[in-house]
Parts: C-alpha cells; sequence; structure tokens
RNA sequence: GGUUCUGUGGCCGAGUGGUUAGGCAGAGCUCUGCAAAAGCUCGUACAGCGGUUCGAAUCCGCUCGGAACCUCCA
C-alpha cells in the first residue's frame, strides 16, 4: 500500500515516489506578513503540517521548507508600482523591518496555537537578495528575460515556444497575451505576459536594494524560486500552497526555475482549496476575512462564539484539503462538538485494560473494530483523507464507549485489537492530525479542590440533600465545570 | 469573455456505478433522585431534464445555479 498524491501539475493521482529514496524536500509558500493572518490563512499551514507529519510517519526523513515574504510585493502589471509593506508603515508610522517583524511574530504565535510544527528551514525574502538577483542575472544571461528602465522582465513567449508555459493552470498562452486590459507599466514589457524579475523602486519606496539594473526590488515570483534551490536544490518532490497561487505565482515559478536549472522544479504540486464564507473565498480583499486572533477570542461579528485553535484544526481536518470549506459560525460550533466527543472517546479509549485473555467473545465487532482500524492508512494513502479516517474514528465512538460503560462487554473485543485501537488513535489524533489535549493547565490544586467538592456533594447526595448536591453542580456548571455521574458511583468532571 | 471546478437531507460535509459515510442540530426510548454524558432507534438526501446501463448521487449531454483563477491573494 503506498502513498498516492493528487499532482496538480499532470492533474491525476500519482504514486509517491520520492527523487531521493528516504527523503522528501518540501516547499509550501508562507505568508506574507505585511498583516495579520486570518482563517484563510490557515489552512494550507494546516494542511501542509498534516502532510509534513504524515511524511514524517512513513518514516521519511523530510525537509520541509516554509517562507516568509517580507519584502513585499508590487501590484503586478498595472496600477501604481506599491510596496505593501512600505505603504503601511507609512500609515503607521513603524520601520518596515518592525512591522515586519511584528507580523512575524503574530504569525509564529498562530502557528504554534494550532499545533503546527515548525518548518525545517523558514527563509525570508530579504535574507535572501543576492540569490535573487544570481538567480535574475543566470536568466538574462540565458537570453530568457531583458531589462527596461531599471526593471527586468522574464520573456514569456520566448519561454513558451520551448516550454510548456500555462500546464500547471491549465492557461493558453495567446489567452494571456490577448488580454485587452488596459494596464499601466505596460509599455516595459514586450508581451502583455511577461511578469517581473525585478522592479525599479520609485523615490517613494523604502524597501528598496542595489542591482545591477539600477535600485529596485525582487518581482514577485523570483523569491520562492530562489529560496527553493538553495534549500532543496534544482529538483524536489513537492511544491504547495493554495490553489489561487497556481497562476500566475506558481506557473511563474516553474518558468522561472526551469530556465536556471534545466528541470521543472518540482515533481509533485499539491494545492489546498480556499475556505469560503457564504460561498465566496474568504481573502483581505473581500471584506468576509475573520483573524486568527478573532476566532480565538469570538470578537467579530460572524461568530457567536469563540473558537480554540484545536476546534478550528479540527474543522479544516473534516473536509478534504482540495474541497472548498464553507465557514459559518454554526459550522463551527458543530465541529467544536464533535472534537469533544472524540477526544473523550479517545481518552476513555486509552484507560481501558486490554488485559483479558485475548479472544474477541464477538468475533464480528471485533473485526468491524480491526477493520475501521486498519482503513485509516488506506485513507490517508489515498491523497490525504484525513476526513475519512475521522469518519471512522466516530463509527468506533460508540464501540469505545459501550465498552467502559458495559453496554458491551469488555472481552467481546479482543485484547490485542483494544491495544490496537489505542495505539492507532494516538498516532492518528495526536501524531499525525496534530491535535492536543486542549486547557491542559489541569493543576494539580484544581484537581483537589474538584475532590472536595464531589465529597461534599457525594455527602449530600446520600443524606438525599439534593438541593445541596444540586447547587454544588449547578453552580460549577455555571463556572463552565461539568459533573457527570457515572454507572459506577464515580464522578468525573470535564471542563466545558 | 476565457480556463477550471462545483451543486448531496435543517446545517457542515464523505462518497471508487449496485451494499450505512460521518459530524452537528432534531424526535423517541434506556439509564438516572433530577440532570449531564452515554447507549439504542429514526429522517431515507443527492439542482433539473434527457441519455448510457440489468442498475447512477457516481458515466455522457443539455439547462439552471454557485465558485476559483485570468489583478495582490493561502
Amino acid at each position: 500500500m503506498s502513498l498516492k498524491v493528487y499532482n496538480s501539475y499532470t492533474r491525476t493521482k500519482e504514486i509517491f515516489e520520492p527523487l531521493t529514496p528516504g527523503h522528501v524536500g518540501m516547499y509550501v509558500c508562507g505568508p506574507t506578513v505585511s498583516g495579520e493572518s486570518h482563517l484563510g490563512h490557515a489552512r494550507p499551514f494546516i494542511t501542509f503540517d498534516i502532510i509534513y507529519r504524515y511524511l514524517l510517519h512513513l518514516g521519511y526523513k523530510v525537509r520541509y521548507v516554509r517562507n516568509i515574504t517580507d519584502a513585499g510585493h508590487f501590484e503586478e502589471e498595472g496600477r501604481d508600482a506599491e510596496d505593501k509593506i512600505s505603504k503601511k508603515a507609512v500609515l503607521e508610522r513603524l520601520e518596515p523591518m518592525e512591522l515586519v517583524q511584528k507580523y512575524t511574530n503574530l504569525f509564529h504565535w498562530a502557528m504554534k496555537q494550532l499545533n503546527n510544527h515548525e518548518p525545517s528551514i523558514e527563509p525570508t525574502a530579504t535574507g535572501h537578495i543576492v540569490e535573487q538577483l544570481n538567480m535574475i542575472q543566470t536568466i538574462i544571461d540565458a537570453g530568457y528575460a531583458y531589462e527596461t528602465n531599471g526593471s527586468v522582465y522574464f520573456d514569456v513567449k520566448k519561454y513558451a515556444a520551448s516550454h510548456d508555459y500555462g500546464k500547471l493552470s491549465g492557461r493558453v498562452l495567446d489567452d494571456l497575451l490577448e488580454t485587452t486590459r488596459e494596464l499601466d507599466g505596460q509599455e516595459e514589457k514586450r508581451d502583455r505576459a511577461d511578469f517581473a524579475l525585478w522592479k525599479a523602486a520609485p523615490p517613494e519606496h523604502i524597501m528598496r536594494w542595489r542591482s545591477p539594473w539600477g535600485e529596485g526590488f525582487p518581482g514577485w515570483h523570483i523569491e520562492c524560486s530562489a529560496m527553493a534551490t538553495k534549500y532543496l536544490g534544482a529538483q524536489f518532490d513537492i511544491h504547495g500552497g493554495g490553489m489561487d497561487l497556481m497562476f500566475p505565482h506558481h506557473e511563474s515559478e516553474i518558468a522561472q526555475s526551469t530556465i536556471c536549472n534545466h528541470h521543472t522544479p518540482a515533481k509533485y504540486w499539491l494545492h489546498n482549496n480556499m475556505i469560503t464564507v457564504g460561498g465566496k473565498k474568504m481573502g483581505k480583499s473581500y471584506n468576509n476575512h475573520i483573524k486568527l486572533t478573532e476566532m480565538f477570542s469570538g470578537n467579530h461579528h460572524l461568530l457567536t462564539q469563540p473558537f480554540s485553535p484545536m476546534t478550528i484544526r479540527f474543522f479544516i481536518l473534516q473536509t478534504h484539503y482540495r474541497s472548498t470549506l464553507d465557514f459559518s459560525s454554526e459550522a463551527l460550533a458543530g465541529a467544536e462538538k464533535g472534537l469533544k466527543r472524540l477526544w473523550e472517546a479517545y481518552t476513555l479509549l486509552q484507560q481501558l485494560p486490554a488485559e483479558h485473555s485475548g479472544e474477541a467473545a464477538d468475533p464480528a465487532l471485533d473485526e468491524r473494530c480491526k477493520s475501521l482500524i486498519l482503513a485509516f492508512d488506506e485513507f490517508m494513502n489515498d491523497d490525504f483523507s484525513t476526513a475519512k479516517v475521522l469518519a471512522n474514528m466516530f463509527e468506533l465512538v460508540p464501540v469505545v464507549n459501550s465498552l467502559k460503560d458495559g453496554h458491551i462487554k469488555r472481552d467481546a473485543v479482543a485484547a490485542d485489537t483494544i491495544r490496537l485501537m489505542q495505539q492507532k488513535f494516538r498516532i492518528y489524533l495526536e501524531d499525525i492530525f496534530g491535535l492536543v489535549q486542549e486547557q491542559a493547565a489541569d493543576n494539580s490544586k484544581l484537581a483537589g479542590v474538584m475532590q472536595l467538592l464531589i465529597d461534599i456533594r457525594g455527602e449530600a447526595k446520600s443524606k438525599k440533600d439534593f438541593v445541596t448536591s444540586d447547587k454544588i453542580r449547578n453552580q460549577l456548571t455555571g463556572l463552565g465545570i461539568l459533573l457527570k455521574d457515572e454507572k459506577d458511583g464515580s464522578v468525573n468532571w470535564t471542563l466545558a
């Protein structure tokens, strides 16, 4: 059973075979740190975190590179060349690098909240200006770029004569050349489809570097090509990012890297789909985005309550990464409850004794459990179908709960099967899906206080003093602590 | 306009041509001092119209709706 991934480049599912056996190089387009991350940004980083974790689980040695775009991009073709970062820096009266630092820190904080692993290397665009300049020079020397007024453009038409420009995104070059839109700065280009490798900086532009063509700043696409080449080589295994980056960003990356390195850069291109709101893509420019800090605090008009990082992570895992995922407060609330139920069953499962004699008293049930569990790997190997793994887990929840409370006899399922479930649930929920117990700040003092209250309530109940016992339970409920009277007479509590 | 994708029960969402997706919400029952939780049972959905097929949510065509990209965008 081997891993299959959907390769956007060939539009088919392919068996994953790394270029170097045992090793995987993966590049994922990271954030532009000119503002705060929103829910939409969480999707690719969680998606590729799961992919990273799964590759590690399969035993690969993975180098995961995710860049920080801190140089700011000019607005493509057309409008005034403007650097988003420097523009905002003026508004906020901050140094560009101060702004970049602020949002980089916030991004890292959010990633940690969401329990994403850190990438192996997190290179910044500003830290790789030299590499970008070298790459641009190589492209010029190869005859695929030209300089005009201090800016350098990639010659798409020339490239397309011998290469398949548009293959990744399904673009037809003739259509691109025929775009009728009126665009500023177009006159510097030989063709409309050409894209900038280097832009001359206007005087007011704060971020600027010296180059053989004058002072300026790098084009939109070159940083990823330069940094991917530097850290992963001329050819690497996986390039990931949001679907909205396929064109022109990834298409241009392919063209640049191909000219420099004589290879298409990545063997497999993986793209996650968008998060939508009422069917429309969530995005900064659509005015429908919810920042991650707002998600966590609940402080947004589209939210009826706060949602924890794990709820968001779980919500994203419940759908396939190549499908759109429609956001609503209601859908998130559903995910929150589902996660709670799953996690409680998982906790109970880990406490189930698996010591009885071995043979399953209910072979049909035992078999069902095993096949549900064994399908986990099959689903993940089929282009990372996290939603299906979760569905199977939910099918096992009633079994676990029933084993716990005696609806199903303990020996109905073989001890080996219990151990298999315990092991697989742990590996999948914690190692691969990266879910963690929230509010783990279960400190021992609170536990002691709770035990005291539970004892007092137990005494009241034994005297049929239900006024007192209900007062304790109701007031705790008001504080967000739920008491549960178990079948065996014990009392458990959970934080709501 | 071009390219691509998509339309599943109250909501979110899996779906490889024939067998239960799953979650949330809702209803009933069991358990319980009462709750909560849990367990059991239930809705019987696939935009519309044709076609292929013994059989289609799943393949094909058309119609209608939605989206993404074509501009910064995860």
